[in-house]
DNA sequence: CGGCATCCTAAGGGATACTG
DNA sequence: CAGTATCCCTTAGGATGCCG
């Protein structure tokens, strides 16, 4: 039926405390859109077009399964009004929010250290690839 | 790939700023053993077996290529022992531990919140697949 | 021991067409 | 509008083998 989700998993050795939750947390947000999604819904309810729109670059398919994902978790809600045109709304929950609350710092930590990085990896591959023409 | 679509600068520019960031972050860190890795080197610095030892799903391979790619992002530092049994050591850099600070408080909330999420799994389940099994 | 190179499969995800 | 279903291609990543 549906091909393109990643619902399994949670599978492993339940041995490494600290491990289980990273893997954990990668299998719920390791994902190319799950974050992105939560970070729009933070600023407020949105309707699937509007999230298919301010994302762009996302597949109505894999905003859709994206958002399936997000609503069985908890994280986010989906309200659908019975109405001619379809319209279908998505919010954050509180977990939703509390989930959001928990990631800024690793967004605040990119922005501060993005370009530190860039040069980390300018650095890297000067070092290593200084030949390449010759 | 290509990113600089800029449009629907109506409201916040949620894409322009953070999106990106976003991005950013989960093309660092959204593989499947980058964090893993990172969280695992926060206890102290390990050798290469160590790390394959502690990790134990991962291959070899995989722990190469995380390794490569967390050094080459200035995360990581690699130490080689020239002895005769070939001894590498990794570690955190600055960098790296102060990323790995910027992670925590998404740890505490996966901890925390686990068993939310495993209980909107299954009402989700339930509710979307009563039949399914026979 | 540490780590590249190769091969190969499964999953991720885009494009498109169809529907209520 | 808000999806679902198909097709298809690209990638992640496991298994294996070789080498300093």
């Amino acid at each position: 039926m549906e091909d393109g989700t990643s619902l399994s998993g949670t599978h492993i050795d339940v041995r490494a405390t600290n491990s289980c939750e990273i893997r954990d947390l990668l299998d719920r947000l390791a994902d190319k859109w799950s974050l992105l999604v939560i970070e729009l819904l933070g600023s407020g309810t949105r309707r699937f077009s509007e999230l298919n729109r301010d994302i762009e670059e996302i597949s109505q398919r894999m905003l859709t399964l994206t958002l399936r994902n997000l609503e069985r978790d908890g994280l986010v809600s989906r309200t659908v009004h019975p109405v001619v045109p379809p319209r279908v709304d998505y919010a954050l929950t509180a977990l939703g929010e509390s989930l959001l609350a928990a990631v800024h710092p690793l967004v605040s930590w990119t922005r501060e250290h993005r370009d530190e990085i860039a040069a980390a990896r300018e650095r890297y591959d000067t070092r290593r690839e200084p030949e390449g023409e010759r």
